[in-house]
DNA sequence: CTGAAAGCGCTAACAT
DNA sequence: ATGTTAGCGCTTTCAG
């Protein structure tokens, strides 16, 4: 592989012009300018980035850490993200944490020891443990969180959605079905964005005067067989079957969708379900299945530009915290009005 | 951020020893080593895995070439190559191409300027233009061919699926079950394993003694709107209506399921499907829907292996092109018997 | 406008 | 067993 070296020794200049020509910085002389690239061409070269980092102590690489690319959820965030970071010449490093908090440590290491110059991240449930991403920050590395948040990370920018807002609605809009007994299946509790969700259903239980029951909400973890698992649960309950289930994310309901069928239980006909997700998989179900459907792609497009925005370094705006709106898609799965025996008396 | 001279000075050694310690290539006295794992902890230093690619002119980093991450086909392929390469401390590179050969050159040169050791290729559609590949390939960069193979390529290693024993499985299934007009949406034939599941479902029909049409083989590029497009076509032909369809991927046999839903045809009453692909989905729609299941995290994993071998850089056996079987889940999309008004005379 | 030169942080001979 | 040293390929003052 050809070295600006001898890119300079065959134009005959000097290494400072070959370097100029390229960034483009400093004025060269047409004449010497046509020599050099002349060289650059026969001589097929492409400048080392890897040398130009250690220079610079920029790497134009940033970290982004996500649970599981395989998790359709993600991989739009992704895309999203890349689509700014594209044509700027910055790369971006995929890391999978599982959700799990020592990978998570192990990744941002990792990243560290990659020089990458920020790191756009989906934090794993964490107890309020965040001092590996303490230490992320006094490397000087930016941080910014996608998709949920954490306590002791007050001054790290994010963007996540409404999670409360919408939980609300989508579970306002199965009481107006006529449902009653709405059982939650939810991710970790540990995560912010989760709460957030099961605040929003215990507000929209609340406006509707409808007491709400711990006993109704399933802590889960965002994994089909847990779907499974708490689906089985929710309707093994002493206090009676939900006729609702609401659930946290698309990969639960898969596996709650399995229990059903296990459990002979119909959707819509016995039970309606909604699902939190962000990808287009819910229409496709029979019956199609009413989603809140977060703006996944937006996400990692703006946190994208968040992290730029503090990569470029200019005077920096304190922390964002940005919030955007999910969507409600109603669809099959919850449009059989439902007349609860539970209901009270009509007037 | 603390240098390894830092930390050489604070324990009172030179950089050499540092760096001996860190690698464990050379012996280094306890009491010494002591000293040097003090400094390191107590200025958390982090070695500069920039200046040392510089240095060995190796970056421990692959690049991962992919048609497009948002397709659940790919993350299990990146998964499986993760597999292998997180722990032995190399990074995996994720550029995204949507099958355009443009996109796929300029990764190409990406990842040649960022010095990768590796990449790991899915190719888009090319017409034979593999010259992008091979400057690749002159630059010392090993490439591993996943899931596609090229013309031109066949000195480049590669791992793929039996794409021909698997397209003929599934569709003597469909012909065993009395279908005769079977409807085949392809990827781009310019996909040489697209030609292969071509060559499969024609042999099937020539074992079966059908004749095949080509007016049956609908070429696509495994988008979901072609799936849609492709099935309308299909639904129109002048030779009447097929009684099977024979798909490519999950994604066009979504976007044909929407098609056949506009058509007012019904799976599996009206017409059955069948399709090519890794991901747990077509258990999931309704009616589930049989597939050719693919290893897909195999595919990554082993590519992975193949491109560790290349660049441990002992004695170098040569290209080797590994197929992996796949598995024929035949579900209720394809169970129901069919019989062809235009099957012949029943004995 | 162009060239010379000093490193960025690390590794790997090579000397001691 | 430990220290010294010469770069890896590039950018960036600083002189001229």
């Amino acid at each position: 592989m050809a070295t600006l070296k001898e890119v300079a020794k065959r134009a005959r200049v000097s290494a400072g012009t070959v370097s100029h020509v390229l960034s483009g910085n400093t004025p060269v002389s047409p004449a010497l300018r046509k020599r050099v690239q002349d060289a650059i061409a026969a001589l097929d070269y492409c400048p080392d980035h890897v040398a130009r980092s250690l220079k610079t102590g920029r790497t134009k690489t940033v970290g982004i850490v996500i649970p599981d690319i395989t998790n359709p959820f993600f991989p739009q965030i992704i895309r999203g993200a890349e689509s700014v970071f594209w044509g700027r010449d910055y790369s971006l490093l995929t890391l999978n944490t599982d959700d799990d908090l020592e990978r998570e440590r192990r990744a941002l290491a990792f990243l560290r020891s990659r020089q990458v110059d920020g790191v756009l991240l989906i934090i794993a449930p964490n107890r309020g443990d965040v001092s590996h991403i303490r230490r992320t920050l006094e490397a000087g590395v930016p941080v910014v969180c996608l998709d949920r948040e954490s306590e002791g990370l007050e001054d790290v920018d994010s963007v996540s959605v409404d999670d409360m807002a919408a939980a609300k609605e989508c579970v306002s809009h199965l009481i107006a079905m006529g449902h009653r007994e709405i059982a939650m299946l939810t991710g970790s509790l540990s995560l912010n964005n989760v709460r957030e969700r099961v605040k929003g259903y215990k507000e929209a239980l609340r406006e509707a005067g409808i007491p709400s029951s711990c006993e109704l909400i399933k802590e889960g973890d965002f994994r089909k067989g847990t779907g499974t698992r708490l689906c089985h649960e929710a309707f093994a309950a002493k206090r009676g079957r939900p006729t609702a289930l609401f659930i946290s994310n698309m990969l639960m309901t898969m596996g709650a969708l399995e229990a059903l069928t296990e459990l002979g239980v119909r959707c819509p006909e016995d039970v309606a379900v909604a699902t939190f997700d962000g990808f287009a998989l819910p229409a496709f179900f029979r019956p199609a299945i009413t989603a809140v459907v977060q703006p996944v792609y937006e996400i990692g497009r703006l946190g994208a530009e968040m992290l730029l925005q503090r990569l470029d370094g200019g005077t920096q705006p304190p922390p964002v915290h940005r919030k955007l709106a999910a969507e409600l898609q109603v669809r099959e799965s919850t449009l059989r009005a439902f007349k609860n025996t539970l209901a009270p008396a009509r007037k």
